[in-house]
RNA sequence: GGCCCGGUAGUUCAGUUGGUUAGAACGCUAGCCUGUCACGCUAGAGGUCGUCAGUUCGAGCCUGAUUCGGGUCGCCA
């Protein structure tokens, strides 16, 4: 091992071009590969920006060559020399037509073998990527990611700055509140038996900041919330979250729309065109089966309750009795494709999301199998033919339910199992599209009462105020998500800055005044002493990012994310703690 | 909490009906090689088949339990 001595770099390695040829440099990074020919060693030098090609042959001088030939992957070292043309050029790295002629060469650390290659392209599980995840993170293509990451922070608080937003942070040791996810939960030493939540997002805070007169605030905030990870989900997460006063839902919208033009433009060089597409929750529910629906393909969901209206078809008919729908989904052309097995996986796709079954009909050229005709009339056969669109070659997938947001959840997941499946999706596509008018309550059979679905803070719809009490259901609420490709990137609403009001609220959510003070009191407080109209949204800023650079998990957009069981494997977190740490807290372990 | 899938060399995997000394590729080590760039050629090292118990003359393979990982439903903006 060697020190860096007096060489200092003057350069990076992937910001050295064809215009730098004859110039004196010094770099420094680790040996990403070296390949000895004998009487020619070359190596590749890897940091945070690129690669570039050493070389060292017989005019090396004779102490700087045999360091050479001694390198090792990830040794780490400093070197200079003149950049040079390369005899033979390569397009594999943006540095291929230039190469490092090495004159002085230090080796500032040695390295063992890594567990896996630091190269893309590699197939390692992800429990041991996450266990070495620094040597993960030297890999280009998730080291670029991270790069990139930073950039798209940077061009957001540079559109907010310039839109008169302050950047402010609110406090991570904040009270617990109900409604929502659980709360991961922080000992207090100084207040025995008190505890502190890690905020599942900054919203009171937000709110109050706008009734403290900030008018716009945005901040790229951490989040935290204790429910089972999935795929695109993390315990641990960060929002870019923001709040405006004066503002309706048009003009939030309008706002963010500038904001996504912005970063898709800078990041991508793609010109999204505004405004997006905005679609109330109840179409969407009913044309896609989903509140975040993939517009990406077609293959709608259809209502065939009309049809079946006076049905002998027992299914049917009690699902109508009960005052619910017929839905389907004709899969256009598909009926080569969609075997009997094939229905049959649809099938336990639509049953796993609530649907008792689902039936079908596949007309192909040769007969027509269907799981449901033979006890429909001619004339029900026809109508349905005929409401669908039914031609031979297609397939008609029927699901019935009393609840017709239940039927359609199940058909909505069947569409985006076909749309999957039978390549029906253009990955090149960013379809945004909003989706407004969310219910402002939505029922739940555990609680037996009515929820907030977005929060309890959430604006009713000018139309439905009267409604609050006498039909919750039918509330709608001024609330919004954004969604891309069939995935939320991020919601809001306008609040209710009315005290009088958010008192109906609470009490049609079924707080009792007491526990309403409890609560929120301070909020409640807050809002008498003059609060603007305000509203605001936040996105899932990985997912935002893992869809913008097409990453398939949110774990390759973070630096360093959880697995499963809510650990990091790197550092072996949540661990036991020292008794003497629990005694401190007053806390005693009943396991 | 439920369901599904997986754990074999450093890594990714194969391993037939339960049968001799468990294989391949990449990586690693050594040697050769002056234009490579996933360099090439030659040779070599490298294994508690996740763990425990059971069935069997015999288990990587069968059974049970357990553990770890992944996906998913419930849950969750």
């Amino acid at each position: 091992m060697e020190t860096m001595g007096n060489l200092r770099r003057t350069r990076y390695c992937g910001e050295v071009s064809m215009a730098d040829v004859g110039q004196e440099m010094t770099v420094c990074g680790s040996i990403a590969r070296s390949r000895d020919k004998g009487g020619i060693i070359f190596a590749d030098l890897r940091d945070t920006t690129g690669i570039l090609q050493l070389v060292f042959d017989e005019d090396t001088p004779a102490e700087v060559f045999a360091k050479a030939e001694s390198l090792r992957s990830e040794y780490v070292v400093i070197c200079r020399g003149k950049l040079r043309e390369r005899a033979s050029k390569t397009d594999k790295v943006a540095t291929g037509d230039v190469e490092l002629y090495v004159s002085e060469l230090r080796v500032l650390s040695e390295a063992q073998t890594p567990p896996f290659e630091i190269r893309d392209g590699i197939n390692v599980n992800d429990d041991l990527r996450l266990r070495y995840r620094y040597l993960d993170l030297r890999r280009p293509s998730l080291h670029q990611t991270i790069v990139l990451r930073s950039k798209i922070c940077r061009i957001a608080r540079n559109y907010f700055d310039e839109n008169h937003f302050c950047e402010i942070e609110t406090p991570t040791l904040i009270k617990s509140t109900p409604e929502g996810a659980r709360d991961y939960l922080v000992p207090s030493r100084v207040q025995p038996g008190h505890f502190y939540a890690l905020p599942q997002s900054p919203q009171l805070y937000k709110q109050i900041l706008m009734l403290s007169g900030f008018d716009r605030y945005y901040q790229i905030a951490r989040c935290y919330r204790d429910e089972d990870l999935r795929a695109d989900r993390q315990p641990e997460f960060t929002q870019l979250d923001e709040e405006m006063s004066f503002v309706t839902e048009d003009d939030i919208m309008t706002m963010n729309e500038g904001l996504l033009k912005r970063l898709w433009k800078e990041m991508l060089d793609i010109d999204l065109v505004t405004p997006f597409q905005r679609m109330p929750w109840n179409e969407a529910m009913g044309r896609y089966g989903s509140d975040k629906p993939d517009t990406r393909f077609g293959l709608e969901i259809q209502d065939l309750t009309e049809v079946f209206r006076n049905t002998e078809f027992k299914p049917f008919a009690a699902a109508i009795q009960a005052g619910g729908t017929i839905r389907a989904i004709n899969a256009k052309g598909l009926a080569d494709k969609l075997t009997r097995k094939n229905i049959d996986k649809l099938g336990d796709v639509a049953k796993t999301y609530g649907a008792k079954g689902l039936a079908y009909s596949r007309l192909t050229a040769e007969s027509t199998t269907s799981s449901f005709e033979k006890f429909l009339t001619e004339e029900e056969k026809a109508a349905m033919y005929a409401a669908a669109g039914v031609e031979t070659g297609d397939v008609l997938l029927v699901v019935s339910d009393a609840d017709w947001v239940k039927a359609c959840t199940a058909l909505g997941q069947v569409r985006l199992e076909v749309g999957r499946r039978y390549d029906l999706i253009d990955p090149d596509k960013f379809n945004f599209l909003w989706v407004v008018d969310f219910p402002l309550f939505e029922y739940s059979e555990t609680e037996g009462r009515w929820m907030a679905m977005h929060h309890p803070f959430t604006m009713p719809h000018t139309e439905d105020l009267d409604k609050i009490e006498s039909d919750p259901g039918a509330c709608r609420a001024l609330a919004y998500d954004i969604v891309l490709n069939g995935v939320e990137l991020g919601g809001g609403s306008i609040r209710i800055n009315d005290p009088a009001l958010q008192d109906r609220m609470f009490k049609a959510l079924g707080f009792t005044e007491e526990r309403a003070r409890e609560s929120f009191g301070f909020l409640m407080d807050a809002y008498k002493f003059g609060a603007p109209p305000h509203g605001g949204m936040a996105y899932g800023l990985d997912r935002l990012v893992m869809l913008m650079l097409k990453k398939d998990s949110i774990r390759d957009v973070m630096a360093f994310p959880k697995v499963q069981n809510a650990g990091e494997p790197m550092s072996g977190a949540p661990d036991v703690v020292d008794p003497q740490q629990l005694k401190d807290l007053s806390i005693a372990l009943t396991l």
